[in-house]
DNA sequence: CAGCCTCCACACAGGTCGGTGTAGGTTTAA
DNA sequence: TTAAACCTACACCGACCTGTGTGGAGGCTG
């Protein structure tokens, strides 16, 4: 039971807030409860963080979304994207996008939050701009944002209606952009 | 400076919990500082409002994005919608939709707050299906559903970035959804 | 002026919050 | 066996939370 790495509990320890934060939101859960879940005394989480705040930022520090760089077509892998969105959707506890949700909750309250989650966000928009360059488009800029805008929309849509086909919708308009860019999707249109 | 309708005392308390609730977090302000802002007693405040949970379901009702039906044409209006957007990002102080937000910091711990946030995205969705259907488009519910996505998208992106670029991103895209359906938009493209 | 009625200021209850201090038990190593 | 290191259980702190109870000030009506 005795855990004697440090690592290993720092693990446990943030799978746990990332359980309780995401669920609940970050407010609605005291480091009373994180310690008891994880099976150890709050005395002991405040020797690995020496506050709720630095809990918050490395619970949102280690949200990475993995976007794979496969094998498959750039327009490929961009509708992709869109299909593991949806299968993330059909995940029950499915409660939208933790950094999107934590910057609406803290708001101008904690500015690091803000910055995690632009970086990330830069990030993901990167990775579509990336795809498309790949793919020969010479001006990817404004496109990668407009698949970003949709893949957003989609999350927040599905957190308040709970409707899994908003990914479909999704994933539907993202093909007529990409079309429309001059790019050619081989795979039957919208098949599964 | 006595209040003496009860109408018009209500509408005072819910525009302070409006300006509070928006901008630090409703679980992050509590009804001393609302009666406080608003000029009245906490005893007083629950005269009108049985409760904080019952003043949070009149804040999130009271919620309404006024979406006019000028009498411009239908796609004009569609693309006014995401122009109204851009004007709504500029003002200080916006910070997402306030129903999207109650829904990510609430989540699960208030059923209430989910109903009136789905029901005013499918208000948002009916008025874009039936520009569209004036716009004499047949089926109309996808492409809907995929201009609500680039709006939802834009105040997320804009609510975690800041930048108000994302949405002339979403009306651009809606702009390409809206030709690629066969709409026929007069004047010249993407001009402000 | 008397009576009434509204509302505020204040205090309070019961609870939770983040964070700390400490005593004692358990494991490890010498 | 003994000493050191670790960790838990628990009490505690001040602050804040929602919600209520009350005394009295102030204005309105007779």
């Amino acid at each position: 039971m005795r855990v004697t790495g440090k690592a290993p509990m720092v693990e446990r320890i943030l799978q746990t807030a990332d359980r309780l934060f995401y669920q609940r939101g970050i407010r609605a859960v005291g480091v009373d409860l994180i310690a008891a879940e994880a099976g150890i005394s709050k005395r002991s989480l405040y020797d690995y963080f020496p506050s709720k705040e630095a809990l918050i930022e490395a619970y949102l520090e280690r949200y990475t979304l993995p976007l794979p760089q496969t094998g498959a077509s750039p327009a490929a892998q961009i509708l992709g994207a869109f299909d593991r969105l949806e299968r993330m959707f059909r995940q029950d506890g499915f409660r939208g996008c933790p950094l999107v949700n934590a910057v609406a909750e803290l708001g101008g309250a904690c500015e690091p939050v803000r910055s995690i989650a632009t970086r990330f966000k830069q990030e993901r928009r990167a990775w579509f701009r990336d795809r498309l360059v790949e793919a020969g488009l010479a001006t990817p800029d404004a496109l990668a944002l407009q698949l970003l805008l949709l893949s957003e929309g989609a999350i927040a849509s599905m957190l308040v209606s709970g409707d899994v086909s908003v990914a479909r919708g999704a994933r539907d308009a993202a093909v007529v952009l990409l079309r429309s860019a001059g790019l050619a999707l081989e795979p039957a249109g919208t098949a599964a």
